[in-house]
DNA sequence: TTTTTTTATACCTCTATTGGGGAAAACCTG
DNA sequence: CAGGTTTTCCCCAATAGAGGTATAAAAAAA
């Protein structure tokens, strides 16, 4: 279970470090592809494997449907984490998220999200005053 | 089940220490989290299992229900406790709750929660002022 | 008052992070 | 196809910071 919010340079050589409590269950390969709102996923393969099924069984009938299938399938990327638990960020993604020298390694639950540490702030505060009463949304989980 | 009000101070490294009573209902894994009006939860592993599986189950389809999850799972962190019953509080998370030196633990039935003393007398001098309001309130639920 | 538990601080060890160097592989170009 | 250039990967090192431990003081209990 990924949990927690970090933060980390990309090195000039576009290496990004991934927080050490992330690396046992992320395991040596894993899968980085382009995500929704303007960040990157980072899977492990396992798990990868079988939302990549789920995608690609997406019908072609709808076109919304279709477009999110090839925002993730196509632009997904196997990486290997180096002795240090850092992976490479490829320029066409690092450019897709927008991600200069400061970053936000974020765990949700069964995948880890990779921001641009401006555009990742700027979410939040979005997202804080759009949500509304978290207790309300809480008591409809049933919590 | 957690019970009482104790003070205590975050030390230089952002360490907390939870009282004796809680700590075996705690148990040596236990989840921080964004809490309700600038606090923090603390949850024994196990409760925040079930609250994080409804999150994760939420999807990623809707764009609201990915930014609450957002906000809740990356809010969260999992923290050991030490041989001394201590915890360790992220940043982002002192920064959430407006944590300085002295800190109320109190617990909460089943759940415990973290505040600054100053925002702590605060809110319960607002509360008592208006405790005869809520006691009517109550009344109406059958308490 | 004595004993025991607990809190807080200081210190020390170890791990993590970030940087660089160099080898190998891939890529482009002439 | 050969030479040169760029990119990727692997190894190593230094520093800083985090995590663990011990001790002394304080508080609580007997």
């Amino acid at each position: 279970m990924f949990l927690g919010e970090y933060t980390y340079s990309i090195d000039e050589k576009k290496r990004l470090a991934i927080p050490p409590k992330f690396r046992p269950t992320l395991g040596s390969r894993s899968v980085l592809t382009r995500g929704l709102d303007r960040c990157l996923f980072l899977y492990p393969l396992k798990e990868w494997e079988q939302l990549a099924a789920k995608l690609s069984g997406l019908g072609l009938a709808q076109a919304d449907a279709r477009g999110f299938a090839r925002l993730m399938l196509a632009g997904a990327m196997e990486t290997n984490t180096d002795a240090m638990g850092r992976i490479l960020v490829p320029d066409y993604l690092k450019e897709y998220a927008g991600l200069e020298k400061k970053v936000v390694v974020a765990g949700l639950y069964d995948r880890v999200e990779i921001w641009d540490e401006k555009t990742w702030s700027e979410y939040k505060e979005k997202t804080e005053s759009e949500v509304g009463d978290i207790a309300e949304r809480l008591k409809e989980l049933g919590v």
